[in-house]
DNA sequence: AAAATTTGTATCTAAATTGTAACAACAATG
DNA sequence: CATTGTTGTTACAATTTAGATACAAATTTT
């Protein structure tokens, strides 16, 4: 379930977007100021921000400090239409803005423009014979389920999202563990090893020595 | 160099968009028609294509699906500010789009944007038939995958970022080991040796006696 | 709380990379 | 043409890195 926060404080048009978006299939939740969106957003964690600019107690643009370091993707709304704010909004890291008043439709055109970018609506990520359900939590492998633990799927989603691309152990270490890489530490190497023994991934995935690891779907290649 | 390709058939449009973009340092290149566009498009590879959508022979859209295939990211300029077409552009793969008359700054807030999105990897070196991409990890001759250590691809990257540039063993030296050089040494002999062999680059390494190597793209020999 | 599962560590082995040593081949110089 | 310093070659050793296995710690489920 794709969850999607609306913050905005004139309660119609909350309603408005609360309402198509849980049609389109999102889940919606609504706050009406910026200090209850910063509060719920330390507690969960969400696709997809709607932000009105003009708030009370804290306006758009600060708490857009706040987002921005949680990146997630966020989609301005706001009655202005000068230039300095669209400018304002674009720059401050935001993915895209609406001026106000704007049509619904756009609105869930943006939305799932913007899922699409940042691959939050991820369907089925597809590599050979394999099809990882992220969302599902559910793999299979020539139609046959493979139970693999979250970690493994995690590292597994991470290299069918970067088929053909050398993933450093440094950047792997960052996304799954969030952590600094250490030589010593043979934790990668392992899960790559269960990786390929429950897929039968042998040489598909290959290990670039000193370097790190990739997913590769030809054996012939090209750059 | 970022190469921005303008397709717009006002002629006092497509000048200003290129003027502003160069003085922000991206080369560009002006088409006036949707089939010139795909002409060009066809044999040189662009980072970002600005597309007007009411354009001669072909419009916008149409150029828009061959596009895609390529991967490109794509700003449309339109006239029209109708939702239907806001819309089209969205849907039909556009990165962004701009409503004319739009202010130029904002094209290039959206242009840094657009880029810093799709931030290429530094593109791939060429010499002859050989390809090295630094940040896969990978050279290919002819097509063919040949497997580098990481210090072999160094060192093949620095001779190829200075083709035709006679490296002094110091400087390779400082660059790849971050050490001083001394002539006891054969370790960068040994490394240049290994590339000869697994590159069949032979004579197109050239030693330049006392001094260093060279990586030479004519057989002709130039001081 | 116990059991089961997941995840990470320790340790050993195997393999690859990288550099050194010894020597051969070569170019430049007088 | 012999000398000298420089580069090429080969073999190999040292070091670093990855794979494998067993097991311990942590987490989740029952």
């Amino acid at each position: 379930m794709i969850r999607i926060l609306i913050v905005e404080d004139e309660k119609p048009i909350s309603d408005l977007i609360r309402w198509n978006l849980t049609k389109a299939g999102y889940g919606c939740t609504c706050v009406y100021d910026g200090l209850e969106a910063a509060n719920i957003l330390e507690n969960q964690g969400f696709d997809l921000i709607i932000l009105d600019v003009m708030l009370p107690h804290i306006n758009g643009y600060e708490l857009m400090e706040y987002i921005r370091s949680l990146e997630i993707p966020v989609i301005f709304l706001t009655a202005k239409s000068s230039l300095e704010d669209r400018l304002k909004g674009l720059t401050s890291g935001a993915e895209d803005y609406m001026v106000k008043p704007f049509e619904i439709v756009e609105l869930l055109a943006r939305v799932n423009i913007v899922l699409r970018r940042y691959r939050k609506a991820e369907q089925c990520l597809k590599f050979r014979d394999i099809v990882a359900d992220v969302d599902n939590q559910r793999v299979t492998k020539a139609g046959k389920e493979v139970v693999l633990t979250p970690k493994e799927l995690e590292l597994l989603a991470l290299l069918m999202r970067n088929q053909n691309i050398t993933l450093f152990r440094e950047r792997i270490y960052e996304e799954i563990w969030g952590a600094e890489y250490s030589v010593e530490s043979r934790t990668l190497d392992l899960h790559i090893q269960r990786l390929r023994r429950k897929l039968e991934l042998g040489n598909a995935i290959k290990t670039v020595f000193k370097v790190g690891y990739r997913l590769e779907d030809t054996d012939e290649v090209s750059i």
